[in-house]
Formats: C-alpha cells, structure tokens, sequence
DNA sequence: TCTGGGGTCCTAGGACCC
DNA sequence: TCTGGGGTCCTAGGACCC
C-alpha cells in the first residue's frame, strides 16, 4: 500500500484577517467578528483573544469602557468578502496538489502522497508564503500520515511558535509526545459531551486515547469514534473528498433583528427565506420535495415560550420557489400562535435529488421540462448579474420589519465595483 | 435593548411485513 | 405460566464539524 501524507491548510482567525487585509490600520489591533444582528463574536483576532474574550461571547456583554480602553474594533459579518476571499486561498492552494478537499470555507485537505520525496516542511512553508503573496492571509500549514493526525499538527503549528506556522508531525522524532501535548477535547471530532465522557473515565490527552481498547471506544462513541483513534494511530480511515457532494438537505433560517408577534411578518420572512433556499437548490441542479417550517421563541428570555415545526410532501420533487412559498406559509399558519413574540423561523428543504431524477407524472410536468423552470432560469440570471434581490417575490413583503441587524458591516471590496479600494496619493 | 447559521452522520426504537 | 424471529424502513435525537 502506498504510502499516504496529508496536509490541513487552514487560515488562521479567517474573519478577522478578511478586515485586516484591507483596513491595513486595523495590522495589530484587537478585531472581532459578529454573528447575524451583530449578535455574539464569531471569530477574534490574536489580538482580542490574548484580553481575554473567546469565541461565543455575547458583543453587549463585552464591556463599552473596555472596548474604548483596549481600541477593540468589532465588524458585522460579511460573508460576501469571506466568500470570495475563500476562493482565492483555494484556487493557490490547488496550485500545490492535484486533489484538494476544500473542508470549510477556511480549511483546506490537500494530498501529498507521493510528494515524500520533497522536504515537506520546506514545502508547507511555500504553501504559506504564496498564499500571503496572493491574499494577504496568513495560514498554518500541519502535515501528517492521517487527516486527524493533519489537524493535530496544524494546531501544533499554530500554538508553537518556533514552528512559525508549519509543522511535519511525520518529521518529529517522539509522536507520542505531541499526542500527550492534545487534550482530548481538541481532537478533531471530541466534542463537549465525548470530553467529558474521556475525563471521566481517566482519558485526558490524545496520547491515552489511542491506548484505549478498541471495542470500549466502539460503544462509548459508535464507529465515528473508533474511526478517530484509528487514524491518532496512523492509520488513514478518513479519506479525502475531492469531489463536491451534492447537498442532502438545505437550511435557511435567521433570527429577527427585533421580536416578530405578527402572522404576516412571519410569512413574510418564511417567503425570503425559501427565496434564498430554493435558489441554492437551483444552483446545484437539485429539487426538493419535503419542506419543514419550524419557528420559536427567544428562549433567553424570561417570557411565554413556544416552538414547533411541521412538514409538507410537496406532489412533486421541484425548484420552483413559489411552490415551496406556499407550502411554507400554509405550514406556517398552522404552527403559528398568537400572543408570543417569535425571534426565528427558517425554512429546511429535504427529500432532494438531482433534476433529472425526478419521477414522472402521467398528470403533470416535471420541473426540469416546465415553463416554471424557463421562469426560475431566467430569474436567477437576472439576480445573478444585475446583484442579488433584484427581482424578489412580492409575499417577501417591502419594508421587512424582520430584518436582522448588520450595523457594522464593511464594504465588499473584491465583489462591487462601488465599493473598491481607491488608493488616494498624498 | 442585545445571545448565529448551516451542515453531516450514527443509533435506538417503533412500525410494519412475512 | 407461557406470548416468534427476522428483516426493512423511517424518524427523532444526539453527537460532531465549521
């Protein structure tokens, strides 16, 4: 069997790096990223984690004093400036293996079986000084016999500073040092819940997992789990995913920028939301035939809550929106009751498959040989050069009260030709 | 005032069938 | 008193990831 050697790109502190790209004032101060309504912070800066502020943190509970005094800058999310920037790392980072996982939007897999020859340190390394030169970002390159061994040492690489930034576990005389280096709950696919399981029985570092029986791990954490130490023992079980999987279900769901007690509103907002998951479906030549509404109550707060969900079969698998707008606002009707104030609905299409699987009806067309799909086609090419939203769908509403809070957003500067960088001489 | 959004996979248990 | 056995399919819930 050949040999397998694997590489985990990942940038570091992605969001945060994004603004700092093309803010160069913001180079070394603590920056932070929220959530959708500006509502927790997302993604931190080195800057802002060294005061002490971790991932999670509600922005108002970040004290106002404390921001002025330590100049903390905190941006709404952009993930139209994070998207494109994505597609860029990727496309560098194709340039170094021909199969690449793209795992998230700021991680990468890239294969370099074959590539021992080369001193794979040396060859992270330019991996990490390309991607500079073509983006501004800065990323941690970790290299090992397995994807969970990877992602080991790129967290090694990043938390180390001799490494600067690249780290061949391979190339380390004592592996079992670094594996002893790894609490459990940073291992790649340990959770919160199987953590504290481990620490309970005795098992803190990564190290001692692998000495764990094999049939004790099966059931304390199903093969997922059993797979996982395989691979802490060198053993690849996890392969790469070249291939872009079609997607089996597709969610849109927002939290309101202020409370929603009102039917229509809430239609409304279900009508925008199947708008932007219908139109994904779309883009992957897919259609749907289950559709699931499910609203709820902010359960922070000290009043009345309420959540529910329900489904509808919809006759035939479809891409076409109004289909799902109806059957979203008819599950919406009857989930809704009065008298609580909503903070979130979303929409979840299920049952999907590819256009030209869907079953034929002796009554009816298909989506893919109707007029709804000339009318959807067209649609979709007029939002997608003319910008998003323009052309939407009346049941959306105008004024959309529901709207969530983007207070501190930037410009999309690599998207929109109004909102370039203009470089000014002095 | 203010607490994200979008995914995947596995398992247990129930319904149903012969 | 005793109440089959084996199989499939579906779903809800729980774990995880970014």
């Amino acid at each position: 069997m050949s040999k397998n050697t694997v590489a985990l790109v990942d940038c570091n502190n992605f969001y945060a790096s994004c603004e700092k790209v093309f803010n160069p004032h913001l180079a070394d101060k603590p920056v932070g990223i929220l959530s959708n309504n500006d509502g927790i912070i997302v993604a931190l800066s080195n800057e802002l984690k060294k005061l002490g502020i971790s991932r999670g943190t509600a922005a108002f509970k970040i004290n106002k004093h404390f921001i002025k005094k330590h100049d903390i800058k905190l941006f709404s999310s952009n993930y139209t400036l994070y998207g494109d920037m994505s597609a860029r790392v990727m496309n560098t980072l194709s340039s170094f293996t021909p199969d690449l996982e793209i795992y998230s939007i700021d991680e990468a897999f890239l294969s370099l079986s074959g590539f021992e020859h080369l001193d794979l340190t040396d060859y992270g390394r330019q991996i990490k000084k390309t991607v500079w030169l073509h983006t501004g970002l800065p990323v941690s390159v970790g290299i090992g016999p397995t994807k969970t061994l990877a992602k080991i040492a790129n967290r090694f690489a990043k938390k180390h500073n001799f490494a600067e930034g690249v780290f061949d576990i391979t190339k380390h005389p004592d592996k079992d040092k670094i594996l002893r280096w790894i609490e459990v709950g940073h291992i790649w696919g340990v959770g919160r819940q199987y953590a504290k399981m481990l620490c309970r029985n005795g098992i803190t570092n990564a190290y001692e997992l692998t000495q764990v029986p094999d049939n004790w791990v099966q059931k304390k954490m199903t093969i997922i789990g059993l797979r996982l130490v395989k691979e802490l023992r060198g053993i690849s079980c996890i392969d790469l995913e070249i291939d872009i999987k079609p997607k089996k279900e597709i969610v849109s769901s927002k939290s309101f920028g202020n409370p929603v007690t009102e039917l229509q509103d809430l239609m409304e907002a279900i009508s925008d939301y199947c708008s932007v998951a219908v139109k994904k479906l779309r883009s992957q030549n897919q259609v749907a035939s289950l559709v699931i509404v499910f609203l709820s109550t902010n359960r922070f707060k000290n009043e009345p809550q309420y959540a529910n969900y329900a489904k509808v079969r919809l006759p035939l698998p479809s891409a076409y929106t109004p289909d799902f707008i109806h059957a979203a606002n008819r599950i919406i009707k009857k989930i809704y009751r009065p008298g609580y104030k909503y903070k979130k609905v979303g929409v979840m299409l299920a049952d999907i498959m590819h256009q030209s699987k869907t079953p034929l009806d002796f009554f009816q067309p298909t989506y893919l040989d109707d007029y709804r799909k000339v009318i959807m086609d067209c649609m979709d090419d007029i939002n997608n050069k003319m910008g998003s939203h323009k052309i939407t769908y009346a049941s959306a509403g105008i004024k959309k009260p529901w709207q969530m809070k983007r207070e501190k957003l930037t410009p999309s500067y690599t998207t929109s030709w109004k909102h370039i960088p203009v470089v000014k001489a002095i």
